[in-house]
DNA sequence: TTCCGGGTAC
DNA sequence: GTACCCGGAA
């Protein structure tokens, strides 16, 4: 996968610390922009996707929608063991935070203690044995990370947007557009605003959905000159507030962008390894967790900080090459013996039985 | 040739 | 749940 490529190569100076934002100014900004030109409003016509051009996601939407996602998630109990991770998760929005609290449901019945599994330790150290001796693809298909060279905001801004272009991109190409929009002048807000959207489409046009990503990244990149001085969103919150940039995308930028790492950045692989080695469970069950959220909040109750940045990279090689989605290579991994999932999902498997989830 | 993965919006 | 998009696997 493309982020932890960018994770393990992106290395920024100890830069400025986030700093705080009135919300309530963001708010305002927020709300004005509905003028989007002509042209974007053309490219939007044209395209099969069928959303309301003069109704960008509102303030208020987005935190009906972001509120949604952690009742969805957060569905266990109040009561934890550990703290309550939301405390400094959204400590930037208080007031969103506090809503959410209020309208989180205790539940005290089913509490269950959630610690760490036996042997992680173990497993973490054999994966990481795996992961020395057989190089992955998210280690050795290492070109360049664009933006490297430049100065710490300009920087930050090149994360964001090659990490807006990354998913469901192999990495050569993300960075083939990155270094696109480089020999164009294009990894700077300002440029970017002021280039029409089906041109940035094409300079993009290799990676995965070009045309969604080329109209986020002019959003973007608009809210970053008019909200951000030209900077990056600082905080989780603003960063999801970015149309095109979901959970994993604003973890993912917090770590490598701001150097400040306020969760796991779970992605496909860090999802469904999480589940095969038995780290994760639906809140209240032993059942797989059906969404990378609910892996996200389940492994940051008991990893240790120290490892929510290290574990993409990790998990990410090797569900590259030996625990991969189809026929994971079992016979190859180190770690069987601690594996509840070892040798159980080797055959092919039943497309009937694909998408039936467990009761 | 068909089908699927992958993160997000809707 | 589907759409987006394309490479690569089945």
């Amino acid at each position: 996968m493309p982020l932890a490529l960018l994770l393990s190569r992106i290395r920024l100076p100890p830069a400025a610390m986030p700093s705080t934002r009135s919300a309530s100014s963001a708010r305002l900004v927020r709300a004005s922009r509905a003028d989007a030109n002509p042209v974007v409003r053309e490219v939007k016509r044209e395209s099969s996707v069928s959303f309301d051009i003069s109704k960008p996601e509102s303030p208020s939407v987005k935190r009906k929608r972001v509120k949604r996602e952690l009742e969805e998630n957060g569905e266990h109990p109040v009561k934890q063991v550990v703290p309550d991770i939301e405390d400094f998760r959204y400590d930037k929005t208080k007031a969103l935070t506090s809503s959410i609290k209020v309208e989180k449901k205790a539940r005290v019945s089913a509490v269950i203690k959630v610690g760490a599994p036996e042997n992680w330790e173990a497993v973490l150290r054999g994966i990481k044995n795996m992961r020395l001796s057989g190089q992955a693809p998210v280690d050795t298909k290492g070109c360049e990370k664009a933006g490297s060279l430049l100065p710490p905001k300009e920087r930050r801004f090149a994360v964001l947007i090659s990490t807006m272009m990354s998913s469901q991109t192999k990495d050569e190409v993300t960075h083939a557009a990155v270094e696109r929009l480089s020999e164009n002048g294009l990894l700077d807000p300002d440029a970017i605003v002021r280039t029409d959207e089906a041109m940035l489409a094409n300079l993009i046009k290799p990676v995965g959905f070009y045309q969604r990503k080329a109209q986020f990244i002019k959003e973007a990149s608009k809210i970053c000159l008019e909200r951000f001085g030209g900077d990056i969103p600082d905080s989780l919150n603003e960063l999801l507030a970015l149309r095109g940039v979901g959970p994993k995308m604003a973890h993912l930028v917090m770590s490598i962008a701001w150097k400040n790492t306020q969760g796991i950045c779970v992605d496909t692989h860090v999802h469904r390894i999480s589940n095969r080695l038995g780290w994760v469970f639906r809140e209240g069950t032993k059942q797989k967790t059906t969404t990378p959220e609910q892996t996200r909040m389940y492994l940051e109750k008991w990893l240790p900080k120290d490892e929510w940045e290290p574990i993409n990279p990790l998990l990410v090689g090797f569900g590259q090459t030996i625990c991969t989605p189809l026929r994971p290579k079992c016979d190859m991994c180190g770690i069987t013996n601690l594996c509840p999932s070892a040798f159980k999902e080797s055959s092919s498997p039943n497309p009937k039985q694909k998408k039936t989830r467990p009761p």
